[in-house]
DNA sequence: CGGTCTGTTGAGTACGGTCAACAACTGTGG
DNA sequence: CCACAGTTGTTGACCGTACTCAACAGACCG
């Protein structure tokens, strides 16, 4: 009895025509827990005991390089299963996971799995489709920060956070969490310092609106010009 | 009938303990190719009709970004499955896989993964296992593009080169295809100039020693000192 | 022997990293 | 409510890595 209810997968596609007693069985061994803004869900290197499922919020994967820098590798939302370290055969967390605002998710321990693909050979391929995703994603990091320049990596970075965390707001779309200049620099492989001289050029061209760790991109057109290596109009 | 000998698996750790019948009805569907030197076994964007598994040889797989430059992705050994678009969901090919000296390969229809993949569940989860890898890998590089300087990539490269597909020779390790400096600079996300440089000056100090399109590394300890970013002894 | 592929080396340059100083905003505790 | 510390952002000056372009030199192949 994991005192979670199978409505909190109601809206999720991934789930959409799951019959209530398999949904119930999937559900039996989770337990839901919810992280305070800042902390972080599980650290890179720490025994990969639990996989997750975002319920609600917004959660930042990083990686520290053997000299202690940082980087990002994504961000994760409601509805994506992470963590599933054990399941491509590692014993450890390869990242570090971190709620950038107040989250909600959902954990099963590691050794349910094979269980669990056994019953429901959905999962095993949703988890392949996964990767597989990310897999395309991280290649064509490559393929940016081997051809291109920050400043086409950050629009890109930008257009990718406003279409997939973003939220309408008048005059434009906002990144629905906190983003700092420094994460955006770990994002794009590049610093705060450059970041900050980007989005100051871009604000004054009336192209994003910035404040504090918040960003809303009013010109999606234009970044997107600059993004695909259009010249300046 | 395939015409498919099981012998051609037998020394691939992969499929050891496999029952005779079995490995003849995973061979059953597939046929043996064999693809010169510089033949390319498909091509990114073309639809993904079917999947590999190197039997001899080696094949490079490579991008091409938006804008024409070409990124190479990694190099395939004997013994690895690849090809598998169709399986991670995909309808074409996400990069050009190119022998880069003669190659003898198995290929499957990608319309019999389905069929294999329920009767060999093994199959399934070495394949997430090698996608797993491979986003590791991916993410690896990521990582190292962000921060750490060319000199240090290209150590790497040479490292993980020979380590992979190295061949004795006597005074060193050789890598065991042909490689440019082209070849090498579209690894690191640099230039030919540049990884010309950085060679001629490690041949000069005994590291390397290198002819056209062939690396023998002379001394891996020192590399690997670079590649760590030990400072110059 | 000519053409192509590969590698070398030099000169110039610029993108973007580093460091420093400061400014503005946020939240906390006295 | 204010003072203060911590976080985040801005801007300037400097400079080095590595990219670009050009010219050339061997190696390999037909």
């Amino acid at each position: 009895m994991s005192g979670v209810d199978r409505s909190v997968l109601a809206d999720l596609k991934a789930f959409a025509g799951w019959a209530a007693a398999d949904l119930d069985a999937l559900l039996a061994p989770a337990h839901a827990r919810r992280f305070d803004k800042g902390a972080s869900l599980f650290e890179q290197g720490a025994p990969a005991e639990s996989f997750f499922l975002l319920l609600d919020g917004h959660v930042q994967a990083s990686k520290l390089t053997p000299d202690g820098r940082q980087i990002v590798i994504r961000y994760i939302d409601p509805g994506e299963l992470f963590g599933i370290a054990a399941q491509i055969r590692e014993t450890t967390y390869p990242a570090t996971a971190k709620a950038v605002v107040e989250c909600l998710a959902l954990a099963w321990p590691s050794s349910v799995w094979p269980e669990l693909a056994a019953k429901f050979p959905a999962l095993s391929s949703g988890l392949l489709q996964s990767v597989g995703a990310r897999l395309a994603d991280a290649n064509a990091r490559v393929m940016e920060m081997a051809t291109e320049p920050v400043e086409r990596r950050l629009a890109r970075a930008l257009l990718k956070l406003t279409a997939q965390s973003g939220r309408s707001v008048e005059g434009g779309v906002e990144i629905d969490f906190p983003v700092t200049r420094q994460d955006l620099g770990e994002m794009v492989g590049s610093t705060l310092f450059t970041v900050s001289r980007l989005l100051s050029a871009w604000e004054s061209e009336g192209l994003v609106e910035s404040g504090r760790a918040r960003i809303v991109v009013r010109r999606p057109d234009r970044l997107s010009a600059i993004a695909e290596g259009g010249e300046v109009g």
